[in-house]
RNA sequence: CGCGGGGUGGAGCAGUCCGGUAGCUCGUCGGGCUCAUAACCCGGAGGUCGCUGGUUCAAAUCCAGCCCCCGCAA
């Protein structure tokens, strides 16, 4: 079996691991100016890929003659792709005699789109998923090859869920490529009646607000981190919050007030329905730290108004 | 050369513009108050002020170079 990979991001990388043995190619998004500095970086998938001797194609378009040729040269009976960043022309789709199966990190037909991962945990979900699929030309719209289920626990934050995911996705995938091979594959149509969706995360969604109820917020700050990372501003200046939890504290006040500074705990927040208790922070230019210290530095009072 | 913030006792900050006394909150140690305490009061210990060089009678502070951390943006 000749399989070619697309993928770019950390994500993608147990999956590929688990390929490797037969994969002929590699198909990763361009290097990219990235970061501080804005120097070019080449995505981990290129690294890894590299390191194993496979070839790797960047094309800054998939959706062109020439790349679709130089995929063609390498003739690939399936295609297996995880987290690539690129919609895949149905040329491509129909390119491989296999055809072209994606790895998706929820239990679709929810969650459809780019950030999964973080909308399940925003929202409050107790348990998500991995599923394989047969692409189609609708995005996450395709007919589901196998599927399992993970639970959420209440501390997991996007990167310890993502990673979790992504190990259980590639042992998925390798079923699912073996299944194909046997000619057993299960194809199951989704019910689109169900669909929800997961929209790529915006500036906007990492602002907190402070209307919201202490579990929402709590959730929002678990699903945004690493990244971006639930903000609010202090005084003008960017405060990214790390680590909260709905707070057991009795106390009230309007949304975005310092309800406490415990010192044993960290910093209490009021919420549109009840507190939020605020335990790792980073200011704009400082490293992240726990709400204790930076209530010490930062000079933190019961009724100071974030937001 | 994308824009910007920062490295000061164990933690987090002020002091740097206008060189000359090491400051604040917390922690820690000792004592006191209290039925008791994470609360309060008194006292103490603890700092090569990122590194190197320069200017100066004198540098955390001014100048030059270097190392490290981080926010925005992508």
């Amino acid at each position: 079996m000749r399989i070619i990979f697309m993928g770019t991001p950390k994500f993608a990388l147990p999956t590929l691991q688990t390929l490797l043995s037969s994969v002929v190619g590699v198909i990763t998004q361009p290097d990219r100016p990235q970061g501080r500095g804005y120097r070019l970086q080449p995505p981990v998938v290129k690294e890894v890929a590299f390191a194993a001797g496979i070839p790797v194609l960047q094309p800054q378009q998939v959706d062109t003659a020439e790349s679709l040729s130089q995929i063609l040269q390498l003739a690939p009976d399936l295609i297996v792709v995880v987290a690539y960043g690129q919609i895949l022309p149905l040329k491509l789709l129909a390119l491989p005699p296999k055809g072209c199966i994606n790895l998706h990190a929820s239990l679709l037909p929810r969650w459809r789109g780019a950030a999964p991962i973080e909308r399940s945990i925003m929202h409050g979900d107790e348990i998500t998923g991995v599923t394989t699929m047969y692409m189609s030309a609708g995005l996450d719209t395709g007919d589901i090859i196998m599927q399992e289920e993970e639970i959420i626990t209440a501390d997991d934050t996007a990167a310890s869920l993502a990673e979790r995911l992504a190990e259980k996705g590639a042992d998925l995938v390798k079923r699912t490529v073996r299944a194909i091979i046997a000619g057993t594959a299960p194809r199951q149509p989704q019910d689109h009646s169900l669909a929800t969706w997961a929209p790529p995360l915006t500036k906007e969604d990492a602002i907190v607000n402070w209307q919201q109820s202490a579990n929402m917020v709590a959730n929002q700050v678990r699903g945004l981190n690493p990244r971006p990372g639930a903000t609010t501003f202090v005084a003008g200046d960017r405060l990214k919050i790390w680590q909260a939890k709905a707070s057991n504290s009795t106390r009230a006040g309007q949304p975005g007030r310092i309800l406490e500074v415990r010192a044993e705990d960290g910093i209490v927040v009021a919420c549109g329905q009840g507190a939020l208790l605020i335990e790792k922070v980073q200011p704009a230019g400082k490293r992240s730290m726990t709400a204790q210290s930076y209530a010490c530095g930062y000079r933190v009072q019961p009724g100071d108004i974030w937001g």
